[in-house]
DNA sequence: ATAATAGTTAAGTTTCCACTTGACTATTTT
DNA sequence: AAAATAGTCAAGTGGAAACTTAACTATTAT
């Protein structure tokens, strides 16, 4: 996978994290699959509004659905997820490698 | 800490990282503290850009910065992303005390 | 002292994002 | 078959976000 793809992806799940609306559909989809319908209904949204949240967080790879009947089931996807976390530990590294001349800087300031 | 407040933090913090510019900004910093000027060349954008993302960092906690003379430096601050991290394990416990009923909806469903 | 450098702030512009409404399709229910 | 339900799509609106320019302050170099 092309970096600047693996950057749209990582950008694309940032993206969604960042709302507030859509944090809550994970954390309830975390527990069980929930129609598109469930998850509008805690909100003051319509359902377009909920649909369009949806199809946002499976194009970043944090949901699956599937239709059945009239009805959409969202579930978590585990490998999103786990895409946020491999970039959050490659962060990391980076910058532990560099702890020891940080927390040098650190210690000259005490502030927080 | 209030749930508000730290959904709050999150929040920032997601909004932050959802940014390309910004995401690069950390990349950078990761290696070792850098000036705002330093921060900007990269990418073609104005003084005043580099600033307002900087101001932004701080703010959400992903770096601390520090004046010295009239460069303003720029380094990392890993509780900013220790947060994140945070987080992302509280997510990951949440679904995978589910897992078990998941996988099986998964294997009734091998598409992907 | 003057000039150059580094950053800051305010204000305006453009672009993007969340949301709504309204028309439409497909599936159940009655 | 008709009505209700669940979702989808397109187009438009409003507000937030990213960026610019321009005027200004503080520090360092000549």
């Amino acid at each position: 996978m092309s970096r600047h793809r693996k950057d749209a992806v990582i950008e694309s799940i940032f993206q969604a994290l960042a709302d507030r609306t859509r944090r809550q559909m994970i954390e309830r989809v975390s527990q069980s699959p929930a129609t598109v319908s469930e998850l509008a209904r805690p909100f003051s949204i319509t359902l377009a509004a909920a649909v369009q949240h949806v199809q946002l967080l499976e194009r970043s790879g944090l949901v699956r659905t599937e239709k059945q009947g009239r009805v959409r089931l969202v579930m978590i996807d585990p490998a999103g997820l786990s895409t946020l976390r491999l970039w959050l530990d490659d962060r990391r590294n980076l910058w532990e490698t560099r702890l020891d001349g940080l927390s040098a800087i650190l210690r000259e300031n005490p502030k927080r």
